[in-house]
RNA sequence: GCACCGGUAGCUCAAUUGGAUAGAGCGUCUGACUACGGAUCAGAAGGUUGGGGGUUCAAAUCCUCCCCGGUGCACCA
């Protein structure tokens, strides 16, 4: 590897598919590790950009935990390292600093090398995961014959963006909508369906007209028993496979999935399957019989019941998988789910997404699931979210308190989009600008849902999601049309100009400090994509595409791309460009679509 | 009562999971050559990270005890 630098020949040939520098330098301290402490095991070394560029572009902490770990003096271990390590292919230099970091400085011809390959198309700074895995993807989860509301939008959204994430790294990805579809609802929904159904409120609106019936019966069985047990018989007829209910909860089934269908294509979500509630119906009374003759389940107060004692999180709080009169619950369901799902599937892991509140259930499902298939090498995650409140700090309501409709939801961002596009661009044609408004109001919705900690409950509020200044939606978008409008503006200055922008990177310098920084930036979505993954958190990826968004503007205010010298202009067309590309799919991936103005 | 999650600038949120000087936007104040789209950019002010104690080279992050808030805990999903 030590050999003298006579022109730079980057030896990358040899690395096909490697194109993030972070994951070249975990392999190289890898490797330097193992050669100093031969006894290690696949030494975990973690290489991160430097925050503060006064230290170096990246850093490594992790010689300093692996010295801790084994007693030696972390400063000396870094410089053992340092003396093992040949990166000077990428690195002009690295440093110990501090107690035992090491710092990296790259060489401007990697970065060249790097932006030239890719603006040739042979990467875009990522690099697919090996070994792809199958994972499998649940989320959105609808209930039929209710409208889908505020609640169900994290879900749809995180699940819809963790899915473009994976398949984005190579991964092979099954999304499953786990519709609620089956259930004691549809007693009283069957009720109202054979009083009360109003024809036509129920072709204009099926799931306002289904979800008017549900709340009625509901309200009058508060107060009349005899109504309430009128709902058991028509459930338990239902049950039973009665023609004319079978019927009824067909139609209400059908009505529902194709208001979901047209909502899913208004937020760009495709589904691979949506096996709902009723499709393991067949299999939930095996599932118990077979937890009983395992012995991990047992009778209780006349219900069917998984305790936990020996557990020290769940100990005291048992899950029931039949209840004292027969029926089944979710617990029973989603473990029908999951070994439906292992057997046809085989997935590697299953993703669920759902709110907060959910985590006791899934941690009890997982744990039964574990005592029922040990031998399961299966994954499981349940990856939840915090609520979505109202400018007020409370659960986001309309005004008169209702759960706001996400059809209701989508329409207004649109017409809030509308206006701004209106007030900013007036002359755009009415098309463009319903276009525009279509895309920045769905848009503005999904990046407001993704930027927060998924974990914390945020504050839904129109007027920031929708602000052109801040980690927004319209913002990044803003950033693309300035992007593309210098490109439409170059075929006015120069005719002849090449519409595929390339570099000679034995000529090319990034000369300016804005240009350098810029282009280290770009060289770090893969290192956000694979964080991504690993923590199922697409707010690093809004992050990196706002600071992204945020230093090609500095650059944009600095270094002029079309008045300038023939020489910088091909080096600043590059970075357009590529700034554009990495944009766009950035958006992509948390499924904003880009538009070409605004 | 038990369990889980949270408490960071006036407000709304970050912080690559133990790293170097805790960062953005809004709001406030001050600037930028007629400006490749000003829907922009630069700068200032603003912090004892709820509080105490501990672990160590290093803590918003880990342990512990309090305070406050949210959520969940036997037949709804």
């Amino acid at each position: 590897m030590l050999r003298a630098v006579v022109g730079w020949e980057p030896s990358f040939s040899a690395r096909r598919g490697f194109f993030v520098l972070i994951t070249l330098l975990e392999k190289e301290l890898r490797r330097a590790v193992s050669a100093v402490l031969p006894d290690v095991e696949k030494p975990d070394v973690r290489v991160q950009p430097c925050q503060n560029p006064e230290f170096g572009d990246y850093q490594t902490n992790s010689l300093m935990s692996l010295a801790k770990a084994r007693g030696l003096n972390p400063r000396q271990l870094a410089c053992d390292v340092k003396d093992r390590l040949s990166v000077q292919d990428w690195c002009e230099s690295v440093e110990v600093a501090g107690p035992g970091f090491l710092n990296f400085r790259l060489r401007p011809e990697a970065v060249i090398h790097l932006i030239a390959t890719a603006l040739k198309g042979d990467h875009l700074f990522f690099t697919t995961q090996s070994p792809a895995q199958r994972v499998v993807i649940d989320f959105s989860s609808p209930n039929v014959a209710k409208p889908m509301h505020v609640g169900h939008i994290r879900s749809t959204i995180l699940g819809d963006c963790l899915a473009r994430v994976y398949r984005l790294l190579g991964h092979q990805v099954i999304t499953d909508n786990h519709i609620g579809d089956w259930g004691t609802q549809f007693g009283k929904l069957i009720v109202g369906w054979k009083e009360q159904l109003d024809t036509e409120a129920l072709e204009r609106d099926p799931l306002a007209e289904m979800d008017r019936l549900y709340k009625d019966v509901h309200q009058r069985c508060e107060n009349d028993p005899a109504l309430l047990e009128q709902a058991r018989q028509e459930l338990v007829k239902l049950q039973q496979g009665d023609p004319e209910n079978l019927e009824i909860w067909r139609r209400m089934t059908s009505y529902s999935q194709d208001r979901f269908a047209q909502l899913y294509k208004r937020l760009g979500v495709k589904f691979d399957f949506s096996l709902g509630e009723s499709f393991y119906q067949p299999h939930l009374e095996g599932v118990v019989q077979e937890l009983l003759d395992r012995g991990i389940a047992q009778y209780s107060e006349g219900a069917v019941v998984v305790f936990f004692e020996d557990h020290p999180e769940l100990a005291g709080q048992p899950a029931i998988i039949r209840k004292r009169d027969g029926g089944f619950n979710y617990a029973t369901t989603d473990l029908a789910t999951l070994a439906y799902r292992l057997e046809n599937w085989k997935p590697g892991e299953i993703v669920y997404v759902t709110d907060g509140r959910q985590q006791l259930h899934f941690k009890q499902v997982f744990e039964i699931f574990r005592r029922w298939h040990p031998e399961a090498r299966i994954k499981l995650t349940h990856v939840w979210f915090g609520a979505i409140l109202g400018e007020d700090g409370r659960p986001f309501k309309t005004r008169s308190g209702e759960t706001v409709k996400l059809s209701d939801l989508l329409e207004e961002a649109k017409e809030r989009a509308y206006g701004v596009v209106s007030e900013k661009n007036p002359e755009l044609g009415e098309s463009r600008k319903q276009k525009i408004a279509e895309c920045v109001g769905i848009g503005a919705i999904k990046y407001a849902d993704l930027l927060p900690n998924r974990q914390s409950d945020y504050i839904f509020s129109w007027d920031r999601m929708l602000s052109l200044n801040g980690n927004t939606a319209p913002y990044l978008l803003y950033a693309y049309t300035r992007i593309r409008s210098i490109f439409r503006k170059l075929r006015e200055v120069d005719p002849n100009a090449s519409l595929k922008v390339q570099v000679d990177p034995a000529k090319a310098r990034l000369a300016a400090q804005e240009e350098w920084v810029l282009a280290k930036q770009l060289l770090n979505f893969g290192f956000v994509l694979k964080a991504v993954a690993e923590d199922y958190r697409p707010n690093y990826l809004c992050n990196y595409l706002y600071d992204l968004a945020g230093q090609f503007a500095k650059f944009y205010e600095t270094c002029p791309v079309l008045k300038a010298s023939e020489e910088e202009r091909e080096v600043r067309l590059a970075l357009c460009e590529l700034t554009g590309r990495v944009l766009k799919l950035g958006l992509e991936t948390l499924g904003i679509e880009t538009i070409e103005r605004m």
